[in-house]
RNA sequence: CGGGACGUGGCGCAGUUUGGUAGCGCGCAGCGUUCGGGACGCUGAGGUCGCGGGUUCAAAUCCCGCCGUCCCGACCA
């Protein structure tokens, strides 16, 4: 491709809205332009690096035995109403409406569509498992896009659904999976780690997120410095606590504490540490009261509680149901919870006693809280949020926060939209039954995002070869020297006939404009021709991740420069 | 959805406090000089100052409403 027919405009400057370095680089880069708020159109080296990614995933999909197909993005709502996720996505869903009346959405996901298509002629339990995937736009209204490509409205996601018989196929179509998204990530040149993660609103059980390495991404995970534990932030785990002795146990007191609704204010009236105080946090799941108990200084995974009641949706009180309920807001203790709620404390209330919580009534609160004599707790669970320092579940390693980018993510989800969407098989036994699904998502979008948050230094992109728009960018660095404008044509064609994706920079621009583009758009190797070095019989070469310079000669340049695309990253 | 900031030629910005002929840099077009790390000179084109209403002799500037974009947050007692 020649760049002066190439329609890729870069930039000299940063774009105003755009902070993080993806966002700013994909910009200035000519891949993509954005057209309103987490809608972007692609442009030609855009598309060129999406296809190569696309390229790698229909690979290594249809390497595992995966089928491609092309289902519609405008869906009507029934089974979407069938599954429930018409109300619990709710303002996520891009809705539209036909000439008819007919109420419609824009496609977020696929299993109300792959789960009916499969089961639509009622196949035999001889024709599973059957993994269905494509490469489509999705939609999700998400209420704060960000981040440029990683956090958009309109996305191209690779989608996988597979149905199977039993739950031991499940997993063995799950493993497929799992070991074809590594290969794809590999292939792709990320650094990422596996988590197993919190299923979210998709729900169903075992899944793992593809997270990889960035500053800037929006899901955290934990990782133990001893490298023997990983997970995803809202799933991980602290270290089990130790009991506390159980002797000489205060009596309980109650205290005077007025204004006095948060922690924080508590701790600095009694002067004591916020650890030493028990929060006790009410939510509703379903019409039942729930009561959480973590320490003073930790925060409830809201995510983890979520999960323990799935699929009854859990909520935290409103100040209406605390009035409701008989609780006093900001000074709800353990103590007098009634019969008919639950209590739960998270493992780490084991490792205190001797609380100071509430008192059940406005200013005051008590010292000397300890269970069970004091409170009850119905079940103790993992509910904590985890935290930078806190140590690691296997071997107490200290736990690091890392951010991540996730750009793949599977589930094995059971029954749980075959189910409702009546998706069913003729099994053995001549008995219909739902199939058990598992589905697996990329964001192909969000893989080229993340290897630009990876790869790239002050004056642009470093691509990775295997997503590079094109391998190798041929810069002509005169204008008005005939043999060097020779030279530059021979080696680009002579690359092209080698099967190299080659880009040749002929504009009639000053050398330094090119070698700026050259860095700023990234591809892996750079073949300079000049007047300077055609005179002495040679081109200069450049290996972008690394910024190393070499020389070959003219008639060596083209084996040259392949041999150090073979050496890129 | 709550809070904050911003909106002025294609891009980046100044001008708004204190109302009075719309500016700068880059880019773009033409000519000339340059020609290996974002060159130089001359000439030139290009703007409903986000939109609507109001105040005023006069509004980019003041007032009201709306729209858009970005950032932070979204219930922890």
């Amino acid at each position: 491709m020649r760049l002066s027919h190439l329609f890729a405009p870069t930039l000299r400057e940063d774009p105003a809205e755009a902070e993080v370095a993806s966002h700013r680089l994909l910009l200035r880069a000519g891949f993509v332009r954005q057209l309103t708020a987490g809608v972007y159109t692609t442009l030609p080296l855009g598309v060129r690096t999406m296809r190569r990614i696309e390229q790698i995933v229909r690979e290594e999909m249809d390497a595992s035995g995966a089928q491609e197909i092309r289902m519609p993005i405008v869906l009507p709502a029934e089974p979407w109403k069938a599954t429930g996720r018409f109300d619990l996505y709710g303002e996520l869903l891009f809705k539209l409406t036909d000439r008819h009346g007919r109420q419609m959405l824009l496609g977020p996901t696929e299993e109300e569509v792959v789960a009916p298509l499969v089961a639509a002629n009622l196949p035999s339990y001889r024709d599973l498992p059957v993994n269905l995937y494509q490469v489509e736009w999705k939609y999700r209204d998400e209420f704060r896009p960000r981040f440029g490509l990683l956090r958009v409205r309109e996305f191209l996601m690779k989608d996988a659904y597979s149905f199977d018989r039993d739950e031991e196929g499940m997993r063995t179509s799950y493993q497929a999976m799992y070991d074809a998204y590594g290969r794809i990530f590999d292939r792709c040149g990320l650094d990422y780690v596996t988590v197993e993660a919190d299923p979210g609103q998709i729900g169903g059980g075992v899944n793992h997120e593809f997270m990889a390495r960035t500053q800037v991404g929006e899901d955290l995970f934990v990782e133990c410095a001893n490298g023997d534990y990983l997970a995803d932030v809202e799933a991980a785990r602290p270290m089990a606590t130790e009991a506390t002795d159980q002797t000489d146990l205060l009596p309980l007191e109650v205290l005077d504490t007025p204004e006095t609704p948060t922690i924080d204010a508590l701790a600095a009236l009694l002067g004591v540490e916020a650890r030493q105080t028990l929060k006790c946090i009410l939510f509703d799941a379903g019409g039942q009261t729930v009561a959480v108990l973590v320490p003073g200084d930790r925060e409830v995974a809201e995510p983890k509680l979520e999960r323990l009641f799935f699929p009854t949706p859990v909520r935290p009180f409103e100040d209406a149901d605390f009035a409701e309920r008989g609780f006093a807001k900001g000074y709800v203790g353990p103590q007098e919870v009634p019969e008919d709620a639950v209590v739960l404390a998270d493992h780490t209330v084991r490792g205190g006693r001797d609380w100071i919580t509430g008192a059940n009534e406005p200013d005051r609160h008590v010292r000397g809280a300890n269970t069970p004599r004091d409170f009850r707790v119905d079940r103790w669970e993992d509910l904590v949020q985890i935290r930078d320092g806190d140590r690691c579940p296997i071997d107490g390693g200290e736990l690091r926060v890392g951010r991540s980018m996730v750009v793949g993510h599977i589930f094995q989800l059971h029954t749980k939209y075959s189910e409702p969407l009546k998706a069913t098989f003729i099994d053995e036994d001549g008995i219909a039954k739902p199939f058990q699904m598992g589905c697996y998502g990329i964001g192909i979008g969000r893989i080229m995002a993340a290897a630009v948050e990876q790869c790239h230094d002050d004056e642009g992109i470093r691509w990775p070869k295997a997503i590079a728009p094109f391998d190798v960018e041929v810069v002509l660095a005169t204008r008005d020297h005939e043999p060097s404008v020779t030279e530059a044509e021979r080696i680009y064609r002579d690359l092209t006939e080698r099967g190299v994706d080659g880009l040749i920079d002929d504009r009639e621009d000053a050398a330094g404009v090119k070698f700026a583009d050259a860095d700023l758009i990234g591809c892996p190797v750079q073949v300079v021709v000049g007047k300077r070095g055609v005179e002495a019989g040679s081109v200069d070469l450049k290996l972008r991740a690394t910024g190393e310079r070499s020389q070959a000669s003219l008639a060596e340049a083209v084996d040259a420069a392949l041999d150090l695309l073979a050496s890129a990253p």
